[in-house]
DNA sequence: CGCCAACTTGAGTGCCGTCAAAGTTTGTGG
DNA sequence: CCACAAACTTTGACGGCACTCAAGTTGGCG
């Protein structure tokens, strides 16, 4: 295995209180490895013998219901840690964490955990935070659901898409990773047909351009427009 | 102010591993108060001065729309800690957290709670284990709304309030605290019009009884065949 | 006894899901 | 390099669930 750059994680909240040495000893204690887009990197249920931090790639947090549906609860990018069950006191993963693109993480055994948050200063905090935003997010989704029809809700959720992992483009801002209709749709809690008609109702009033698996959004403003009627 | 009893505490999770001595000292620097029904105990945004433990009555975690809606995200049972925005690293109280029935509540500082972490074992642990549970919690919320009809989430909603707060009367089991087709529809993410058309038919089949404010569960097994349909 | 909140019920309708079929792009193996 | 399959996307037709609008009834409280 090659030897891992420290400013891997030198600049990630969890670990940016720290010093070189302590970094260096972390990185030598993990496991590198890169997973091909729609994999699982753990499943609903399963052991929690690791924990990840995702360097490069997005995953997308599911559960699938006893009907075989998928339901996507939360989009994460790179630089958050993932499966901390051990976080919360469970020693099983409450969710499966899906590639969305090729990807890249780190992971320790989940026994370092306890270590990790004794001997680092701010790793528990800052691990604490990010629980703490995933709940704001979810309960967000709960009202947007609970509140809005699906054009706002997909004209949302590309919206925060953008904002996640948008890339600058020759017309517009393209989100950096493949999703199909599909994903849009288990994102927003709707069908694929559905996703399709509004993208390309939008794609004719040149809101958004679209091909296979790629979206850019041309106009972001006439989405929030959108998503707030 | 009354001075409280040791025994409010000592079987409530988060104190349970503690020593008698060290719960009077936690409650000699409590707050106790009562609430009436349908009061805001602490609102979404504002800074969050003390964090609280609910020992009796029931709280809906709210948070409220632009347009005025409210959507509930959470009931939360006696015996757990709420506003505890501390412990995911916040200033602010992330939602509004109303009594739904009438409520007896301690509080501290929230400058304590930085003290409780540190002095208290498995303090820390169980207020994250509660946590985690909340946020199954809302995720199992967005399952159910993203792949249930109206007609299960209302089902799923009763029979989730009845085993939380269930008490046994003569013909079933009574939801013990006021509730209104209002509030369970908020609780669904539907209208009082379809609750209340739900809670007719049913009362017709001989499943629920209900007059005003009060619901009676007759057969719960029922309920569960039409939770899953 | 009057008022108001809670609840009920009916009628109409539109959003969006289902069903169905065809078109397009990508990748693969011969 | 071409053929073909698989995956992804589009579009139309139809219908039903649940929302909106509207009107009225019931029950509790001051």
């Amino acid at each position: 295995m090659p030897r891992l750059d420290e400013s891997l994680l030198t600049h990630l909240p969890p670990f940016s209180r720290l010093e070189k040495r302590q970094i260096r000893r972390i990185l030598d204690q993990a496991s590198s490895r890169r997973y091909d887009a729609g994999v699982a990197i753990f499943q609903e249920g399963h052991p929690a013998e690791r924990f990840f931090m995702l360097l490069d790639g997005y995953v997308r947090v599911v559960r699938i219901t006893a009907t075989g549906e998928q339901v996507t609860a939360l989009h994460i990018p790179p630089g958050q840690l993932i499966g901390i069950a051990r976080a919360i006191g469970r020693d099983t993963y409450p969710a499966t964490a899906m590639t969305a693109s090729e990807s890249l993480a780190l992971s320790w055994p989940m026994h370092l955990w306890d270590n990790f948050v004794a001997e680092y200063d701010g790793f528990a905090t800052e691990s604490y935070k990010t629980l703490g935003q995933r709940l704001g997010e979810v309960q967000n989704k709960i009202v947007e659901m609970a509140t809005q029809q699906v054009e706002q809700r997909v004209a949302n959720a590309l919206l925060r898409l953008v904002n996640q992992t948008g890339r600058k483009v020759e017309n517009g801002i393209e989100i950096d990773f493949p999703i199909t209709r599909q994903d849009l749709s288990e994102l927003t809690a709707t069908t694929l047909h559905t996703v399709s008609r509004l993208l390309s109702g939008w794609e004719k009033q040149g809101l958004v351009e679209s091909r296979r698996k790629r979206i850019v959004v041309r106009d972001p403003h006439a989405l929030v427009v959108l998503s707030q009627k």
